[in-house]
DNA sequence: GCGATCAGTT
DNA sequence: CACAACTGATCGC
């Protein structure tokens, strides 16, 4: 969800209806069909708190803490199948079953500081689970109890909610804003964006972080955490972490974004979505064609009939000939892509390959861009901005700027052509006919609003949804809001129909 | 002064 | 309009 995390950027600290753990409170229970759901399923939600696993796994050599991760296996051979096919941007997978790090390179073993951490976790994972994880050390300022000194409310320490916690493992999923989860000696990142890493910080000490090594470059590159906590995991490759199997998918979403499937000792298997936009050729995974999945976390960011968009090719195709159609009239026109850190690569490397210009941008986003270690992108990226096309921070396309960005480029460009891609477009329109698309022109600066998504649109989810055939859908995105949660659950049961 | 959180922006 | 994902301002220690 992107998003995923709406509710983190909501005002309140949790959702009206999760008491401070997260958790759906009584009241909930009964009011909602979404939270209702939970207590039906017979999942056992307090199962973080004191996980059943089997205490230290042997196979654990070093510390049980850091997760073991010993066994590996690429899946696509073990299935002696080829890989599905990945577009332009996907890396090429490294094969080297030994190089990753999981069968030589003991887990990351808990510092000084990783150890109050998990001191930490044990306390609070005796029965009462009520004491949070705040009074143990003095360090603690923001989740500290100053409610309990009495001193002028603080606002409440946010708990990790429920839905970001994988019952029956130690594990949860995006969730580094809370202090030490309850429970939690593994944390995953499913991609590098911000509303998913938030609170990572060069100070973390609250357990090893388990993300796609391209993930892990851009943590370690851009957030100074330490190595000892990064835990780079190959695609399609089986892991066995904590007693539990395992393996991150593409998610189609930005640059080392994954789909993460686990398999429990019991044989439930739990697919996380993080942040992804389903499609096709993702079916063709082994994983997803083994029958039915118990519990899927799901990105609903776009889970509205309202939010329809052409796949991503049509649209990059509809850049590349409108970028096309502009230098023919006008040779010196500047090409801009406006992109957030990471997502987006295809649509300027789309255009770099068909104008065979190079790809400008300033030396921050050639450091990020370079990490992914793509060679197909990395060798049209240019320190020089002669060329013609330009990737900007999103935030920056906008007419007065681009006026001004022109004004500085004015020996060499006459006008702009800029692209906006964002999932959301307002014009129904454009969801169906890209070429019904306007514009906003003012003077020699144009920009296209153009509906790329990396996220899943309506029907993308339904389709999804309609073969993974999961027993128990948990949305990760839209969750603040009861209505939403109730109307999202009612497309997943109508979906899921006699399935 | 620093990091965490809030508010604002496209 | 509303969305994802920032970015900058402010708060609190």
């Amino acid at each position: 969800m992107a998003t995923g995390d709406v509710e983190t950027d909501s005002p309140l600290p949790v959702p009206d209806d999760l008491d401070d753990n997260g958790f759906p409170t009584a009241a909930a229970t009964t009011s909602s069909s979404f939270a209702d759901d939970f207590y039906r399923s017979g999942i056992d939600w307090s199962s973080l708190q004191a996980p059943p696993q089997h205490p230290r796994e042997a196979a654990s050599g070093t510390d049980a803490k850091g997760g073991g991760s010993l066994v590996q296996r690429s899946l696509f051979q073990a299935w002696g199948i080829e890989k599905p096919p990945r577009e332009e941007a996907a890396p090429l997978v490294q094969r080297s079953l030994f190089q990753a790090w999981g069968i030589k390179k003991p887990p990351p073993p808990p510092r000084e500081e990783a150890a109050q951490g998990f001191r930490d976790r044990s306390r609070v994972s005796s029965p009462s689970p009520s004491s949070s994880s705040g009074a143990l050390s003095g360090k603690k300022r923001s989740w500290g109890g100053s409610e309990e000194n009495g001193a002028p409310a603080a606002r409440k320490p946010i708990a990790c909610p429920f839905y970001k916690k994988i019952p029956g493992t130690p594990f949860t999923v995006d969730a580094f804003r809370y202090g030490a989860a309850e429970g939690c000696s593994a944390y995953f990142l499913s991609h590098f964006h911000y509303d998913h890493y938030g609170g990572l910080t060069k100070k973390w000490c609250h357990g090893p972080i388990y993300c796609t090594a391209l993930t892990a470059r851009l943590v370690k590159m851009l957030l100074a955490i330490d190595s000892e906590y990064i835990c780079p995991l190959e695609l399609d490759t089986e892991y066995v972490i904590e007693g539990v199997t395992v393996t991150l998918l593409e998610a189609n979403h930005c640059p080392g974004a994954a789909l993460i499937h686990y398999r429990l000792r019991d044989g439930k298997t739990y697919l996380h979505t993080g942040d992804f936009r389903a499609s096709k050729s993702m079916q063709l995974h082994p994983l997803l064609q083994t029958g039915r999945i118990n519990l899927l976390y799901l990105d609903t960011t776009y889970c509205n009939p309202k939010y329809k968009f052409p796949p991503q090719e049509d649209v990059i195709d509809f850049v590349v000939r409108t970028a096309q159609r502009y230098l023919k009239k006008q040779p010196k026109t500047l090409i801009v892509v406006g992109a957030y850190s990471i997502g987006k690569e295809n649509v300027y490397l789309a255009i770099s390959q068909a104008l065979e210009v190079p790809i400008y941008t300033d030396a921050s986003r050639r450091r990020i861009l370079h990490s992914f270690g793509w060679p197909n992108l990395s060798k049209r990226i240019s320190s020089c901005n002669q060329s013609s096309l330009h990737v900007l921070p999103l935030a920056s396309v906008q007419h007065e700027n681009l006026k001004k960005y022109l004004e500085t480029h004015n020996q060499r460009f006459l006008a702009v052509l800029a692209f906006r891609p964002t999932g959301w477009t307002f014009s129904e329109a454009a969801g169906k006919e890209l070429d019904l698309i306007k514009p906003s022109s003012k003077g020699s600066v144009t920009i296209y609003g153009v509906p790329y998504s990396e996220h899943s649109s309506f029907t993308e989810l339904e389709d999804f949804l309609k073969f993974v055939k999961p027993q128990k859908v948990i949305p990760t995105v839209n969750v603040g809001n009861a209505a939403n949660r109730d109307k999202m659950q009612a497309y997943f049961r109508e979906w899921l129909k006699g399935l």
